[in-house]
DNA sequence: TGGCGGAATTAAAACGTTATAATTCGACAC
DNA sequence: GTGTCGAATTATAACGTTTTAATTCCGCCA
């Protein structure tokens, strides 16, 4: 195999080309070409750089599935999708953060159904025993959650939205919950209200833990009286929490302040409100957690504190990055902080 | 290589299995494994029975990436997703049916960005000359939509949500909304409405031809006064269409009547009427087209038809499935038809 | 008895990579 | 001159499949 001088022959420019192409073009093996495009300083540099020019020239991309079944490394992460249940538009926000950071790195996201209510460690097991990712993320963390137990112990990387309560370590993004309840019932007490109402995710789920933690402690140090919504989650149909709550205001003592996790709660209550007579913010006051823009096209108005979740979507894929480059997992924690706060609008 | 009459040799429980390990289990070929389990005719049935049991007791799924480059098909969809601008939970819901139609199929999906504003082309071509998916998936369809133009040329299977204008066939699952736009028109003037106003998508879109036909049209029938808001279309920012929509109340002779292509729009709508002292249901109506359950819990109730999106969705990978499954694409369409109309509230 | 045909199985090559273990070759020390 | 070292490159095997082209083996006919 002569190789002749510094030129690259150039090659029938019919099919995809391989590094079999870039082999015959400049004249070396298939592995000095490999070698070289990896940047191995044991291959001489005026090599490694022929070897770019010729790649560049045929516009080679590495085979995925070649490389793939060589390494082991799928170029894949996965992303455990809630299908059941969603706050509006949670799911295009998440997912657009998500592609944005993967732009440009190689790898693509595949998007498996997660259903809450089956067994949500079978398709993390499908993942790993078939081998069909190299990292996954996922959403509405439990407290002990058993996909984050399995991924830790199979030493998988991953981020959770949400913590957990185990005390190994992991990758996890956050919205800091307790401090948005917090948050809301001062925010109703200043506005004068008396009686504050919430409707907590199932328990199951940490951030109803931080969320009840938030609110019962300003509760305690406002002293206002409260309830927490005991027939009804974050998850239950909007018709069954419709109920719940227009039942509730026929009775004696009704709440004058309503803190909405998310924007489905939030136009369930103002519904629920309007049907009962009530007008928002004059007998009562409403204040939610918002995840996209429509809000201030609401009518009437309501105070909002926004979780960027396409930020979260972005924070989360670029920590699942670094883990997946094999950083210890120890300082890969992002806690989004609630927005100044209540009562400016946006 | 002895092969003892019926047994299974249990092998070593603990690497992932493969086809060689079928084969040392039942003491056939590689070449002989593969074939039975493809079901083969040529392979003896009690042959084929006895590899379907080794493969089933040790758990046996096929490799992937191995498969992938031998056979250069991927197990891969690609689904083309808006990132800039959504209907709500437009996303979820699409991505709900398609997940729902591929379980059980071994195909996966993976989630590409699609920016209106950018070369809608770049992604696709790299799907093609990379071969990273079997089939594909796209929304936003244009009258010559460039995409379905290429994909068609190079033979690639794909479903288009919307139709395009090119004379020859391709798989498409629509929304008739023509229809919807005629049905909203007769509805309005039903209610007594005399000027009735239109926000269109871009024109290069082909839904926003089958709208403003099916507007034109009832309004010619019916006679009644209109207007298609020219400086603001769909895709323009909440914010552009609520100036809009507030200046054009300023001048003399306002609309009366709205058709809204979508929730946001709708919101979008209503908040501009409440800020101008406009009550809807009183001294103008608004109807919509929504793609999510939660207009039930919007104040003032207003009419909507409903879009499917999780059914189509649904529709679109099912016929994807035929299509990559060599079906031609002259009998694959689906036209979704509004549901009975406007006027009965779900 | 020899040969033929067909059913059943198998050996081997290939897909495009990467990684391990050579191999080449010139420089340099003795 | 012989031997050793190291830099640069390469041959080869392997990843797990599918598929083409053998090969085996048996029954059957002449």
């Amino acid at each position: 195999m002569t190789r002749d001088a510094d030129e690259i022959a150039p090659l029938a420019p019919s099919e995809k080309p391989t590094l079999r192409t870039i082999a015959e073009m400049t004249g070396f093996a298939i592995a000095t070409v490999s070698r070289a495009l990896a940047d191995d300083p044991r291959i001489a540099k005026t090599t490694r750089e022929k070897v770019a020019k010729a790649a560049k020239s045929v516009g080679y991309v590495p085979d995925r599935a070649a490389r793939r079944l060589r390494t082991g490394r799928t170029q894949v992460v996965s992303l455990l999708l809630n299908t059941e249940h969603e706050f509006l538009g949670f799911t295009h926000e998440f997912l657009t953060g998500i592609t944005d950071a993967l732009r440009g790195t190689g790898y693509s996201v595949t998007v498996v159904p997660d259903q809450v209510g089956e067994d949500r460690l079978a398709p993390v097991r499908t993942i790993l025993r078939n081998n069909l990712a190299d990292g996954l993320l996922f959403t509405r963390t439990e407290c002990f959650d058993p996909r984050a137990r399995l991924l830790m112990e199979s030493g998988f990387p991953f981020v959770s939205h949400g913590r957990t309560e185990f005390t190994t370590p992991h990758a996890w993004v956050d919205f800091d919950n307790e401090a948005f309840a917090r948050a809301a019932v001062h925010r109703l007490v200043e506005k004068g209200r008396k009686r504050i109402s919430l409707i907590l995710p199932e328990d199951r789920f940490t951030f109803a833990q931080h969320l009840r933690y938030g609110f019962m402690s300003a509760v305690r140090e406002t002293g206002v009286e409260y309830e927490i919504v005991t027939d009804v989650t974050l998850d239950s149909s909007t018709r069954a929490v419709s109920e719940a709550l227009i039942q509730r205001r026929q009775k004696p003592n009704p709440p004058d302040g309503y803190i909405c996790v998310g924007e489905v709660m939030a136009l369930v209550t103002l519904s629920a409100l309007d049907d009962t007579g009530v007008t928002p913010g004059v007998e009562a006051d409403v204040l939610a957690k918002r995840a996209s823009p429509i809000f201030d096209n609401i009518r009437p108005r309501i105070e909002t504190v926004f979780e960027d979740l396409r930020a979260t979507g972005r924070a989360m894929s670029e920590m699942l990055l670094r883990r997946m480059a094999g950083e210890p997992p120890e300082k890969l924690n992002v806690m989004f902080k609630p927005d100044a706060g209540f009562g400016d609008k946006s």
